[in-house]
DNA sequence: AAACTTGTTGCAAATGATTCTCATAATAAG
DNA sequence: CTTATTATGAGAATCATTTGCAACAAGTTT
């Protein structure tokens, strides 16, 4: 059994939770994609074994809430996702024109933040640094049509 | 005039738009609030000069774009903001148990993320920390609890 | 393995924040 | 003051997400 689901089956076994064939379905699709995803996108994943876009929704906190998967950004009006286990948290870079998403790594500016957090008395359980702007790309396009 | 009332002015003239009374109040309502704030919130402090709804959600994306407010946290399903001007980038930390929000200072991990972006040759217009996890007082109370 | 208890699912209807339509009003310019 | 153009209120429309409910499936107990 692959650890993300091991991982799955504890979380719902410690609140008397059921690992259903819907359930199982639904982290591994999640675990499958390796970019951001939305709750359709999963759906899609998914749908061909009948498993309904309510049921995803309702997977989804589930995943969040066993530390599987988490929030990654939130551009226009639907929550995108992103599978945590085995992908160490990152920065995000999101264009604004192009909106595309760049992801640099996040643990140079780790101890400043953990020591900010110690003085805090204060315990991390997600970090999010996300920083919009223009891309090079479309910088030089901007620059171009001037 | 107030220094965000020139750069708002100075926003709509340079593509023709027209500073109204609807959007000098808005605009005037979002900066006496020093806290986050949704647009319910900012149409309770207008609405009184019935504006609608409606007019200070078409105001929201003109001060964003003005850079005289920002997306703050977007928690639950409505887009809260916070005024920039006087305000400095800051990071958000959010505790998960009792949903109270804490600041402080972005200062110190701004070189490290201008070197970055020189490096990826990505012009920042903002930048969004938030940290959610466990403040000092709710740790507290779940240590007691066990 | 059958019975039982409790959580789960699909479906469709409900919700709620945000956006849009349109007829009327306000603004900036001349 | 007149004109050209943008803005506004009211309410309808959107659309992602949530819910109610009756049928089902998982885990547990005989
Ligand atoms: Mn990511
Ligand atoms: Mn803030
Ligand atoms: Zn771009
Ligand atoms: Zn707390």
């Amino acid at each position: 059994m692959q650890e993300h689901e091991a991982q799955f089956r504890n979380y719902l076994k410690n609140r008397g939770l059921k690992l259903t064939r819907s359930r199982a379905l639904i982290l591994n699709a999640a675990f499958t994609m390796h970019e951001h995803f939305d709750a359709e996108k999963l759906h899609d994943l998914v749908k061909h074994a009948n498993i309904s876009l309510a049921t995803v929704y309702r997977t989804l906190p589930l995943l969040v809430n066993a530390g599987l998967i988490q929030l990654a950004v939130h551009s226009g009006r639907r929550d995108r996702f992103e599978h945590i286990l085995g992908h160490p948290q990152h920065v995000h870079w999101l264009c604004e024109n192009c909106k595309a998403v760049m992801e640099t790594d996040l643990s140079s500016l780790l101890p400043a933040l953990e020591n900010e957090a110690k003085a805090l008395k204060f315990d991390i359980s997600q970090i999010s640094l996300s920083i919009k702007g223009l891309c090079w790309k479309c910088k030089a396009d901007v620059n171009e049509s001037q």
